[in-house]
DNA sequence: ACAAAAACCGACTGATCATTCGGTTGGGAC
DNA sequence: GTCCCAACCGAATGATCAGTCGGTTTTTGT
């Protein structure tokens, strides 16, 4: 199991940097340590090598956010929206190759020919989706926030917190001197007066 | 200068629907009916017409931009603002393709390393934040618009519109559905009370 | 009309790529 | 002890790639 692993943790760092295509499978033999047929004992192809880094990178974020959701409390629905906003951008930090991952075009590609692919994307994306949109019908409940559209509302909130993150990921701008800014949005769309 | 053009032309299409690596210049001289050296008499090698064709995206989003903003009449800067929002969206659905290749990720790992792409980068983002931002200040003299800090909200405001396009690209929502949740979080974000 | 330059051609090259295959090793079951 | 299977190895393979080069055609300036 520790080739597999050592495998499995370089390739989702080579792809995650470098890309699928960019990323030669004689480079991941060298960095593992992994003789070449080693590689494909483990795995059917690339693709399939692919394939097992999405799966456990959709596993790990989707477990993160669900235990970060149970262990949190928060006062009302907008606490918990401004809260996922936190999480999700401090997650984007502290896991940064899988959200490399996940901001790079090949996996939308595959995932065009690709059922296996795509069912983990959507899996990804809604899950992400439904976090945020718990937070706002919490709030809608508890008058906290004000909207009439509880999933396009979170859909909104999501492309906006992460095309936030992707800056980072661009070297464009920084995202850290944002958050003020971001999160003062995020209220304001939610409709709280305050 | 038919082939060259013939070239640029079929190159953006590949590369942005393929991406760079996944473009071969075989392929490239099959679909234009160039030779092979024909292409690498034009240009100097695969990076050198990458870089021209995004030279040439560059100059056409922020010409059509300039233009539209010449053209347009605004009752105030909120108005602009929600205008410049929607020639966004429109723009990344009539030059899909440049903006396809905006959305990859190549373009921002070959800034890493290539000043020359780097400018053309951030001559496109900052030319793009300025038209924003431009409706936000104009918003804030006429009462329309309520912020202590255009430029982040600027960039916020196009996180979001941004990221809402990027939703169409990778297929995964359908972003025409979401286009008026869209503006309505755009005009309370800009804290307008209506 | 003609010479020089620019556009164009396609066969060729060496490098690199994903994948295969025949064989070796090591550890658990009986 | 020996059978078995999974993990592992690394040389070999055929395909594909970006880029080169020596030569031909077309355009342009005078």
């Amino acid at each position: 199991m520790s080739k597999r692993n050592a495998i499995l943790a370089a390739a989702t760092r080579l792809f995650s940097r470098n890309g699928f295509r960019e990323t030669s499978m004689s480079e991941l033999s060298r960095i593992t340590g992994a003789a070449g047929g080693t590689i494909f004992h483990h795995f059917k192809n690339k693709e399939d090598l692919f394939l097992n880094i999405l799966k456990t990178v959709q596993e790990s974020i989707l477990s993160e956010v669900h235990e970060h959701n149970k262990t949190a409390e928060y006062r009302n629905g907008m606490d918990m929206v401004e809260g996922v906003v936190t999480f999700y951008l401090h997650l984007a930090g502290s896991m940064e190759d899988q959200f490399l991952l996940l901001h790079r075009h090949y996996p939308y590609q595959m995932a065009g020919t690709n059922p296996v692919c795509r069912s983990y994307l959507e899996s990804i994306y809604n899950g992400l989706l439904d976090v945020f949109e718990q937070g706002i019908r919490m709030g809608i409940k508890d008058k906290s926030v004000i909207t009439t559209s509880p999933r396009n509302t979170a859909m909104v909130l999501f492309a906006m917190v992460d095309g936030v993150a992707r800056f980072n990921t661009y070297n464009l701008y920084h995202a850290g001197s944002l958050y003020q800014d971001l999160m003062a949005s995020c209220r304001k769309i939610l409709g709280n007066e305050n």
